[in-house]
RNA sequence: GUCUCCAUCGUCUAGUGGCCUAGGACACCGGGUUUUCAUCCCGGCAACAGGGGUUCGACUCCCCUUGGAGAUGCCA
């Protein structure tokens, strides 16, 4: 009657603690749009949660850790709106001393050992507890036996056990695990005789170091372990202790290795959720161990899926499109990029895609994140961009639009009127912004002509008779606007015996360079009569 | 080699044993609206990796195969 009323202790705590969640990036030049993708889902659940999404640098690759790097991450986050509690981030290079201790601690405790091998000093190594049981999550699932090869003796020491396991061929493969992994080892030779047990050794082994080497085994056989843990997107999650190893936490120069600079930061920065990408789970098994040997509670775990390139492979340092930097730079909305993130190994569950930050973070939820990776599809973002920039306020696409256009050297001396009829018109085709490039023609004196458009758009003589008259009636005009404009293009076309519309393509043409643009009687006009008139005579000379 | 994970249209995804002759979106193709392009509207193409089981019934559960990704002590 009690089991209803039973609560794990990570109940407990999501029940009274609130979520605290990092993103946890380090700064290497560009912010890749996997990394910022797992800020967005961090940022999501924090925010959904009412919890705090913490920022945390891991710069302790000092060579490519610099100022410039980090300003670049702090920007970009900024741009998608990714703001952080608890300024300023932690720096983990200001924490290497408190990476240190826990390592000593260890060494003190006896989950973790000085050694030498790989040269250069002693490393320190975290011992994966012989005594696995106080590990939560780990469970023996019965006697298990391994075939070796006999001809490599078993070592049995404080590292571990290494043997060599038989390949397909019948030669031995190299392997072993740690001593954790072999709990209750007989070694056995090809007969099943005992040629070694481990019972009664584990001191001798582990406090005084001694060592064990047996030729002629055929079979280990042992009770083997497995360490689980139940993650928020895989669901639950083991691995067998015989197929670890001892872990480095210490460099033989020092400095703290990842795993346990990582577990040492979460533990002080209080994370209670470690939601990041698919290429740590196997690191997870290992880091639980840390956080419960270091006395600390294990932070609940989410792994997200990859996003890969458009090859299907994860994104290389080659694939130079995948920095969000990129996107900023070509134009992209940051609301844009942050809806299509999210939804990359995320959906709400219904038809909606266009979905504000309120309604993202609203529907966000872990348990609805996909477990396989995802492609990120730059068309289906391009569209999604473009439904965003339509959406935008007038005057907001005109501020951002003369922001952008400030990068072109043809818009030095455009009037605020000008630019705010050239946005109203354009806005609707816009897509992204770096399609402002197109612009070009309503500001410069000649615009670029397209040679094959102009070609086949002005070799007609009696099209070119009537844009000559065009010329006449527009200079005629008494006010150069849309309505005029389009009965004069249409009496031209009545002197030409020209169906209405035909002679639409052509003064395009001749007046933009272009085949495509916004409606040729508002375009005419925003152009103004001088330069729709000298361009006409250019065009009709060049063509 | 071993271990861990993954697998629905070209792509992102819906689908938690019967609502699925598998839905939506992007892309693509056709048609309509429009002075071109874009927008918008209508329509079309297109998928459960393969093979076994379990079940009255499987995209959904189990196993195997294949394919992919990651890990395999001093990268993060």
């Amino acid at each position: 009657m009690f089991a209803d009323c039973q609560v794990t202790l990570r109940e407990l705590r999501t029940e009274f603690m609130s979520v605290r969640v990092r993103f946890a990036p380090s700064p290497t030049g560009q912010v890749h749009i996997g990394n910022i993708r797992a800020a967005i889902f961090n940022w999501l659940f924090a925010r959904h949660e009412g919890g705090s999404f913490l920022l945390r640098i891991e710069d302790t690759d000092l060579e490519r850790s610099t100022p410039e790097a980090i300003a670049t991450l702090l920007e970009v986050m900024e741009w998608l709106g990714l703001a952080f509690d608890e300024k300023p981030p932690l720096y983990q290079t200001s924490q290497v001393q408190k990476h240190l201790a826990a390592a000593e601690r260890l060494l003190a405790a006896g989950d973790a050992y000085r050694d030498a091998k790989g040269g250069g000093g002693e490393a320190i190594v975290f011992r994966i507890p012989f005594a696995a049981e106080r590990i939560p999550g780990v469970s023996s699932v019965g006697t298990v036996d391994v075939p070796v090869h006999p001809e490599i003796p078993v070592q049995v020491n404080g590292k571990g056990v290494d043997y060599a396991g038989i390949s397909k061929k019948g030669t031995p493969a190299p392997g072993g695990c740690c001593l954790a992994g072999c709990l209750d080892l007989q070694v056995l030779d090809a007969a099943e005789q005992v040629l070694f047990t481990l019972a009664g050794k584990e001191d001798a082994i582990l406090r005084d170091g001694a060592e064990f080497s047996v030729p002629g085994a055929a079979i280990l056989r042992f009770t083997r372990r497995v360490i689980s843990y139940h993650d928020e997107v895989k669901g639950d999650m083991s691995k067998p202790l015989d197929s670890m190893r001892d872990v480095v936490i210490v460099r033989s120069d020092g400095s703290p290795v990842f795993h346990l600079a990582n577990v040492v930061d979460d533990i002080t920065q209080g994370i209670t959720h470690i939601i990041r990408g698919d290429d740590h789970v196997e690191n997870t098994f290992r880091h639980i161990m840390l956080f419960s040997c270091l006395g600390a509670v294990v932070p609940t775990y989410a792994h997200l899926p990859m996003i890969v390139n458009a090859a299907g492979k994860p994104y290389s340092k080659r694939d130079g499109d995948a920095f969000v930097g990129d996107f900023r730079d070509n134009g992209f909305v940051a609301d844009a990029l942050f809806n299509y993130l999210s939804l990359l190994g995320w959906s709400p569950g219904d038809d909606r895609e266009k979905m504000s930050r309120q309604e993202l973070t609203a529907a966000f939820s872990l348990s609805r994140v996909l477990h396989a990776s995802a492609q990120m599809d730059i068309q289906k973002l391009t569209n999604l961009n473009g439904q965003y920039i339509a959406e935008m306020p007038a005057d907001e696409f005109l501020a951002v639009s003369r922001d952008w256009l400030k990068r072109y050297p043809w818009v030095s001396a455009v009037s605020d009127s000008q630019l705010q009829a050239v946005c109203a018109l354009m806005q609707s085709r816009v897509k992204r912004f770096a399609d402002l490039e197109q612009w070009s023609y309503f500001f410069v004196d000649v615009p670029e002509y397209d040679e094959k458009v102009c070609v086949k758009q002005l070799k007609d003589p009696a099209v070119r008779a009537a844009l000559q008259a065009i010329s006449a009636l527009f200079a005629a005009l008494p006010d150069f606007a849309a309505a005029g404009i389009e009965s004069a293009i249409q009496a031209a076309c009545d002197q030409a015996g020209l169906a209405h519309g035909k002679l639409n393509q052509p003064l395009r043409a001749a007046v933009t360079g272009s085949g495509v643009g916004a409606g040729i009687y508002e375009t005419v006009e925003l152009l103004g009569r001088e330069r729709s008139l000298a361009r006409l005579k250019i065009a009709l000379e060049r063509y």
